[in-house]
DNA sequence: TGAATATATGAACAGTTGTTCACATGATGA
DNA sequence: TCATCATGTGAACAACTGTTCATATATTCA
């Protein structure tokens, strides 16, 4: 990612491309951002909740251990659709499974979980009232 | 959404297809299920959020206030870029814009924004100091 | 062992999404 | 008014993603 702006110099003019129409206000703002490991892990785990089939599961979870053909019923999706995605939750450790003989049990591995959706129904809500 | 599950009967046989394995379960975990409009509704909210480009954007405005120009410079992406996303965000009322002569200055227009990627950064940190 | 069952997974395909390019709009100031 | 500038947006395209289908793996039980 070349940095087209870090030349900013004195001629500071307000000129949008080039240069940069408030300097400090930017270069403060990159100093605060995150490092870009962090923002694109983020982006990664934010998109895990970005699908309605795997907020449901995940919802689902919240509260009950299921097999995987439990949760497909509840969710509404084919039993490989649902293995498809709890294999992304699996490798991003927001599941954990057990086996019990045929069955896999799946329960969230973390307690934030329930608090983001938590929050994003709180929001939803809110928009919901002020309309 | 038909429900091939619903006629559960006495004959909860302990098979997967057509019947359910554990069909109480099933029932408790739908009955707890928030509606499919609430959970369209979140995973929408939370695709937001799962784009590196619109989590930098949301990030830098997490205590700033910035023309377009601006966040395009802090996130390094082009201005039309920024601002199909600015637009995105918009609709969702996740920012909020108010015009200075040629300058359009965005902000946040939710309070739960920040809470929501902090949470996110400690899933973060925490799965990377568990390795 | 062999049939039945639960889960996992690779390949393929359709639908979605982010970016770029070109241009429109609207504001400023000479 | 005209040139310049900041921002917005439609169209197009490549890349990505979720689902389905077919099949593999692994466990149970007769």
């Amino acid at each position: 990612m070349t940095d087209n702006y870090s030349n900013l110099e004195e001629n500071n003019v307000d000129r949008c491309e080039e240069t940069v129409t408030h300097g400090d206000k930017v270069e403060r703002a990159k100093s605060l951002l995150p490092d870009d490991d962090m923002l694109f892990e983020l982006s990664e785990f934010f998109k895990l909740f970005g699908d309605s089939t795997r907020i449901k599961i995940l919802e689902t979870l919240n509260g009950s251990e299921l097999c995987v053909c439990d949760i497909s019923a509840v969710v509404g999706v084919s039993q490989s659709g649902v293995s498809h995605q709890l294999r992304l939750l699996r490798q991003n450790r927001l599941v954990k499974t057990t086996k019990v003989g045929k069955e896999s049990y799946y329960t969230l591995d973390d307690e934030h979980i329930g608090d983001i959706i938590k929050i994003g129904m709180n929001h939803i809500n809110e928009r919901r009232a002020g309309l």
